[in-house]
RNA sequence: CGGGACAUAGCGCAGCCUGGUUAGCGCGCCUGCCUUGGGAGCAGGAAGUCGCAGGUUCAAAUCCUGCUGUCCCGACCA
């Protein structure tokens, strides 16, 4: 490719809607322009640097002996309504109607279509296992688009599934994603984790996430400092220091005035009782019955873990209103002692706690010497949120919070869609079972922003060769100079004939503005062809990434330079 | 959905508070000259229904109301 004959819209200046470094870049890169919140246009440069990571995960999806599929993205309702997620998704699930008033959305994933034609099309135990992908559009209407490519609501992704007739197949399709991904991400040139993490609205009991470590990232992992534990903070757990309670002066709670004084921090003050002497009562609403949530005082409630606890995503925090008329308090005076017929659930980190302070559940009083398993009665579940310094489950060592993007997730569906889209088939025994299934995503599109998150500078994206949308840029100092656009020509048509990504900057513009944009659009070899080298008979080869600039003979260029391609590539694979 | 901010030429911004003739600046763009080892210089030029709709006023980019769009924080989110 030219220059001169390449789409690449370049900015000098940082849009003003761009905030994350990725975002910035690939808008002054001239790679995508916005068409409305959420929604962009990827231009060629963009397009090319997808289209590699695209190559890249379908050569490993074929590896593991997937086939590719490509699906509609537009599906009618009821197919949505066999599995119950067409009231799930909510407003994220774009929605419209045909021309005959039929409902119909935009596809936010494939699960239901795929177990669909697995219950047309799979009969016997003997068509198992199979795996199933496309790399295809979806659309999910995000309540916050944000962050420029990182959250959007429409995006590519690569979605796969598996079919088997048991779970140790399910087990064995799992692992086999579970290091394809290893291998596509790496590939891709990112660095990257792998956490245990929490299956959400796609049902299913296990799963893993790909992330790459990010401030721009949205998801929090904890991530022990010792040991290979990693989980995102939905589903990590971690060990506390054991407090070692004083005995409380007498054997029934004692009920203290505390006018006014509200909020954990309050009574922390007032009464002198540190928060973790304290038991936080939250009170919830689960598909319209109450439940009473309990955390130590300095704990946070992690939802996530509650829906797994509660086994329904129906729930949120009870109004003020709502709270008066079950307890007969204000919220900041609320307790569990002496409440009836509502379940109480309580974090772990209670259970066998003595001698702390909660609310009286009477406007303005509290009650000290509460002893949970005494004084109320309780279900204990893991509830709240692993905190920086908490330590490991594994090892006990410090855990540390670490901001991630989600590249990408695997989880083992199991039977939840084969039998509500009843996808059955025969096995040995000629007994009919449901496919036992697995689902496995990966967002393009944030493999390309994660790269440029990961690896950037003040002078623009430092695209790891494998996935960047050219491998070499020939800049000549000057187009006008009749001896270095030969040599450029000449090293240009070589480098392409040998199948290598080659951008030759043909423009009439000075040297400066050249390299700028090279070095903004991230090519990670330069070759300037300048007059003073060319005198020497030589010509330069400059990284991106600042590691090395040389000097090579004009004939030895072609040979130095796919060497180095070479070279780069391998350092990727051997990271 | 709650909170905050912004909307003036392709991009970045000033002007608005305190209303007043042809709405400015930098970059970019076009023409010519010149120049080419890290975003040059000179000369000339084009380009804006001031987000939209109402209202106040002799007069609105400027004041008021409503709407729309975008961004940020939070909630939410496979």
């Amino acid at each position: 490719m030219k220059y001169s004959n390449l789409f690449a819209p370049t900015l000098r200046e940082v849009p003003a809607d761009a905030e994350v470094p990725s975002h910035i870049l690939l808008l002054r890169a001239g790679f995508v322009r916005q068409l409305a919140s959420g929604i962009y246009s990827y231009f060629p440069l963009a397009w090319k640097t997808l289209t590699k990571i695209i190559n890249i995960i379908r050569e490993e999806m074929e590896k593991i002996g997937a086939q590719e599929f490509l699906l509609p993205a537009i599906h009618p309702a009821e197919i949505w309504k066999e599995s119950g997620r067409w009231e799930i998704m909510g407003d994220n699930m774009f929605r419209l109607k045909d021309r005959w008033e039929r409902d119909m959305c935009l596809g936010m994933t494939h699960e239901e279509i795929f177990a669909h034609i697995a219950s047309k099309e799979l009969k016997s135990y003997k068509e198992l296992p199979q795996i199933w992908y496309q790399i295809q559009t979806k659309f999910r209407d995000e309540p916050r688009p944000k962050s420029g490519l990182l959250r959007v609501r429409q995006f590519i992704m690569k979605d796969s599934y598996s079919f088997d007739i048991d779970w140790d197949g399910l087990s064995k399709n799992y692992e086999k994603h579970y290091e394809a991904y290893q291998r596509i991400f790496k590939r891709c040139g990112l660095k990257f984790l792998i956490v245990e993490a929490h299956s959400g609205s796609m049902g299913g009991s296990f799963s893993h996430e790909f992330m790459v470590e990010s401030d721009a990232g949205e998801d929090l992992v904890a991530k022990c400092s010792n040991c290979k534990y990693c989980a995102n903070l939905e589903k990590a757990t971690s060990i506390i220091e054991e407090i070692v309670d004083s005995e409380p002066e007498s054997d029934e709670p004692i009920k203290v005035h505390t006018p006014g004084k509200k909020s954990i921090a309050e009574i922390e003050e007032f009464l002198k009782v540190p928060a973790r002497n304290q038991i936080k009562t939250l009170i919830y609403i689960v598909e319209s019955e109450p439940i009473i949530i309990l955390l130590r005082g300095d704990h946070q409630l992690n939802e996530a873990k509650l829906e797994t606890v509660l086994k329904t995503g129906t729930f949120r925090p009870a109004t003020e209103e709502e709270i008066r008329e079950i307890m007969g308090a204000n919220a900041g005076s609320l307790g569990p002692v002496g409440v009836k017929n509502i379940r109480i659930i309580a974090d772990l980190a209670l259970k066998g706690r003595k001698n702390m302070t909660t609310g009286a559940n009477e406007t303005d009083y509290h009650i000290q010497g509460v002893t949970p398993e005494k004084h109320f009665n309780a279900e204990y579940y893991d509830l709240r949120n692993v905190e920086e310094g908490d330590l490991c489950p594994k090892c006990k060592s410090p855990l540390k919070l670490v901001k991630t993007i989600e590249i990408g997730h695997i989880f083992k569906l199991g039977t939840k869609y084969s039998e509500a889209m009843g996808a059955y088939v025969l096995d040995k025994d000629g007994k009919k079972v449901p496919i036992v299934m697995g689902s496995y995503g990966i967002g393009v599109e944030r493999i390309m922003t994660s790269a440029i998150e990961l690896y950037h500078d003040k002078y623009g994206i430092i695209f790891p060769i494998t996935i960047a949308p050219f491998e070499v840029a020939i800049v000549p100092v000057s187009n006008k100079d009749e001896k270095q656009m030969e040599i450029s020509e000449e090293l240009y048509n070589k480098l392409k004939n040998m199948g290598i990504d080659v951008l030759l900057d043909d423009r009439s513009e000075r040297i400066g503005v050249k390299l700028n944009d090279i070095d903004l659009i991230g090519i990670p070899i330069k070759i300037v062809i300048g007059p003073k080298k060319i005198k020497e008979g030589k010509v330069e080869v400059v990284l991106r990434d600042g590691s090395e600039r040389f000097d090579v003979e004009i004939e030895d260029a072609v040979e130095k330079v796919t060497f180095k391609i070479e070279e780069l590539k391998k350092k990727i694979e051997n990271s």
